[in-house]
DNA sequence: TTAACAGTTGAACAATTGTTCAAATGATGG
DNA sequence: CCATCATTTGAACAATTGTTCAACTGTTAA
């Protein structure tokens, strides 16, 4: 015990949590090209899975991750549901992490 | 077949996985927590543990990994190893996380 | 050299994750 | 209503992840 420790101010545990989930959705690369792809317009979701060669399941589930984190939303037209990019941080997110990838 | 599909045009898929990659790394509370330590100043592991609460081995994985993702940078004085920030995007991407959780 | 300390490493474990498959839901047009 | 199409859902599985523990490396001071 040489010093006490310096205090830090750490945000409740809670927001932190909260934090990493946000983040953790980014962490994955199905979701960025859902998102990437979804930065073009509006499609739905067997046209993602046939863009991405990937089953429509596959995309479904993770649709529905995006969307609980409120990054895309979804419209009917028809038979079918149409989902697009629901925030404009999405962008700028995204772009941050290619700058830091590419330094 | 009503329509060719629209053309996307993707990253190749390394790029995206590193993308992935570089956001899982945010996507874990203690390595949040751990950034928001460092964001006050240099600490050794000893230090961080104790702040966090956490064992000493469970700091040096996760700052191993920071520090492979460039997040981190350490510098050795006598026993110690020093850790800090070593890149400004840090700040300004979790920023962004947190300004879209609190929308 | 030795003992003590600071940190790293690897194996092991439970927990979480993404994809697949099959079955269910829900909307549409005949 | 019925058959069909688009999508969702849940269970199952393999793969990945974070923490713990014990052993190890490397530095310092005596």
């Amino acid at each position: 015990m040489t010093e006490p420790n310096r205090k830090i101010n750490l945000p409740p545990e809670k927001e932190i949590d909260r934090l990493a989930s946000f983040f953790s959705i980014f962490g994955d690369s199905t979701r960025i090209r859902i998102l990437l792809v979804l930065a073009d317009g509006e499609f739905c979701v067997a046209d993602i899975a046939s863009i991405l060669e990937m089953g429509v399941s596959a995309i479904s589930h993770q649709l529905r991750i995006l969307k609980q984190a409120q990054l895309v939303r979804s419209r009917r037209n028809g038979k079918n549901l149409f989902y697009s990019l629901a925030d404009s941080h999405v962008h700028s997110i995204i772009s941050q992490g290619v700058e830091h990838i590419n330094e």
